[in-house]
DNA sequence: CCGCCCTCTAGACGACTGGTCTAATCGTCC
DNA sequence: GGACGATTAGACCAGTCGTCTAGAGGGCGG
């Protein structure tokens, strides 16, 4: 699909076609010939960048958890208090779950299943974002404790968790039943867990 | 003579097998030769029994949610009240989806992922599942609003599938930590969210 | 300008597995 | 024995991941 030859970044062009395609088919359910062949890269660069499908894989989530993280900082910035920073980055994640755009679907919601059994190390890089993603869920919580615009008396660490929970297992719900609905009503859930009682 | 209907057994037994193999490696994960290998059933009998590996698939998830759900009655009629069924429900399935038992982890979490944006006719043997489970769920919540066990008073149905969201993704969240704290700690807030204020 | 070295590309190849299908065998009953 | 459906054996080829050899390209010292 991708055409142009970017010689300069090679290896990032065959993250960012994979990340395309497993966003749809998983991990196994790919092989290498079909990822290479899209990015037009042949398979003797593929083994001098990636030492193994694992090792790629490991690549692939490591480089989405950097884009979302700092998506999702940008996303806190341009927002206020803490809960609408929280607001802010669960419309994202409603619209980017959207089916209608399959590749900016959720890669933990797409691979964790699938992977966690699969590999320590691909388990472990989903560790290690999923994490990083519920310490800054937790940091907007606790902002927005601190500046009154959530009321909610448990601790921070938990409610953000929570939240995270919730919405993997909407976006799973919302897989499922092919249908955005899931994801509408998480939103219109998570406004009435975090507004002012 | 009655001979019985080895055919069924087969049947059964390769899905039975199937059911364990795939629970750890998923679905494109596993060849149908390790599973035919595995339930000692020679390769040539598969195609007697399934038309395709997906319609296999299909037959899998059936026979899971029959197996499910009716376990699931059996677990309400043994609890007393509406809150003490959804109780005892989401303590089963913490018990379940526990790392020490990846065999009889659920399915919904290994499966639906990877597998609604493969095939649609397995695609809607989930969604006929999950919308089986949430139904009794809300079936548990009104009785429990009813018989005055839970104090909620948001829509029944808007709550069951709340709660069995946040379950499919407390259960995300152990398979990627390895670790059933994420269970146990849903299982509190579930205990929280249900009693009476 | 040349030759050298090292990075990167190219894609054939091997050993194996994938799902699928046809042709033959088996078991049972008439 | 003959017939016939249920069951199986194994061929089939496209696909898998990974290896390997051969060479193109660019930068640099001389």
């Amino acid at each position: 699909m991708t055409t142009a030859p970017p010689s300069v970044d090679v290896r990032e062009h065959i993250l960012s076609t994979a990340h395309l395609i497993m966003s749809g088919k998983g991990f196994s359910g790919v092989g290498l010939n079909e990822i290479l062949r899209a990015a037009h890269v042949p398979k003797g660069s593929f083994y001098h960048y990636f030492a193994s499908k694992e090792a790629f894989g490991e690549a692939l989530l490591t480089r989405y958890f950097e884009h979302y993280l700092k998506q999702m900082d940008e996303t806190f910035d341009h927002a206020g208090n803490g809960r609408d920073q929280l607001v802010a980055y669960f419309e994202m994640w409603a619209e980017n779950q959207s089916a209608s755009h399959p590749e900016s679907n959720c890669l933990v919601v797409k691979l964790a299943a699938e992977v966690s059994d699969l590999s320590d190390t691909m388990r472990r890089a989903l560790k290690a974002g999923t994490d990083a993603i519920v310490a800054r869920l937790t940091g907007a919580v606790t902002a927005g404790q601190r500046d009154g615009s959530i009321g909610l008396k448990e601790p921070a660490a938990a409610v953000a968790l929570s939240l995270y929970q919730s919405w993997l297992g909407a976006s799973l719900i919302a897989k499922i039943a092919h249908n955005d609905t899931p994801l509408a009503a998480a939103l219109a859930e998570t406004r009435h867990r975090l507004a002012i009682t």
